[in-house]
DNA sequence: AAGGCCATGTAAGTAGTTACATGATTGA
DNA sequence: TCAATCATGTAACTACTTACATGGCCTT
């Protein structure tokens, strides 16, 4: 059930129609929750009727952009969402299955497959960076020295700590997408390096 | 459609029953494929239908154990989807999402929840460390040292080369999952270092 | 007025999940 | 013989995917 509230937090950060977050799945929001525009609108008017968001001015026609805004009882479900326990999934990786398939029958010219994906991670991590450089400059340079300090430094300005603390957590999503495209690139570099010799 | 390949993967290592099929996917297969034992007995009932494997001795009786094996088609459809080239998903993480969430309406407590995940993977790569070192003893120790060498040295050995291009195989696996489960313990060290002192 | 794009949808199919049902075997 | 467990399944539902449909707007 996390598409809906995928939803609900994308329209807090800021009220759109459904192709607007359309795009911004296929942007920041699809970074670690993709979803198609049929799932979208499919899931606007499911919310829409369960009171939970509303379209904002007038005329629902059809072909015409409806713009929604995300109601108090939107917001209430979202929060109690946030808090609730939930156990991560277990790893599903077509990638991993086919190595463990081609140790059976051999690999089927899979190390091209494996290059074919190191350069689309490499590509996924140089986007991340750019981002972390343009919209966390400071602490991206940061970064490379200290790895889990954090702690005292920042904190002491009085001055937006609202914004301040909205930025560190989505800064904090964003580094684990750099890690895990990192881990990606580093360990398809092993296995290039680990099958190639056959 | 991987379900499918990854149980003609699970019967050509060990021909089985559904019972013991769905063990194993509790276990190695199911560390980078899931499945329950509905999705798996469906599943053995499709493949045998399209004449990829085949249940062993007579009585098809319910209740009975029944015991699958390969058929030449079915290793010949493992074999034409390994080389299959196929687009890596992009992530879809619901905590990372909570995160985002938490961004906008607040951290409801979700510092417990990061530190509940954080001892869940930390176990995982436990249990992943120790299958290493009774399965792999000799890579694991030479791991720590060389990162991407693993080219000239072992090699040269003629005897038994089947084997071991396998078992490397299977070792590679096994490397990305202790790699995910370090970069998920590392990022939550970090996010909760991040988050605390709210 | 025609073609292209913007915008919102419908329909059908597949994969995965959750809850329940049924028969066989074994040990108390 | 009763309960527990082994073993195989059915049914209903939800989520996601793929293909297609429809209408409005803008440019030429």
């Amino acid at each position: 059930m996390s598409l809906p509230h995928a939803i609900l937090t994308a329209l807090l950060e800021r009220p759109s129609s459904g192709l607007e977050l359309t795009r911004r799945f296929d942007r920041s929001i699809g970074f670690f929750w993709s979803a198609t525009h049929q799932q979208i609108y499919r899931e606007l008017g499911r919310l829409e009727q369960s009171g939970l968001i509303q379209a904002v001015p007038g005329p629902p026609a059809r072909g015409q952009r409806k713009e929604y805004e995300v109601l108090p009882a939107g917001r209430a479900a979202l929060t109690e969402w946030v808090a609730e326990p939930q156990d991560p999934k277990p790893i599903r990786d077509p990638l991993l299955l086919r190595l463990r398939a081609a140790a059976v029958v051999g690999l089927q010219g899979l190390d091209a497959e494996l290059r074919r994906h190191l350069a689309l991670h490499q590509r996924q991590l140089a986007e991340y960076r750019e981002i972390e450089q343009r919209d966390f400059p400071a602490a991206a340079a940061a970064a490379g020295a200290s790895a889990a300090a954090g702690a005292g430094a920042g904190a002491g300005a009085g001055a937006g700590a609202g914004t301040s603390a909205e930025s560190r957590l989505q800064h904090l999503v964003l580094q684990a997408g750099i890690q895990l495209e990192t881990f990606w690139v580093e360990w398809l570099g092993q296995a290039i390096a680990g099958v190639v010799p056959e």
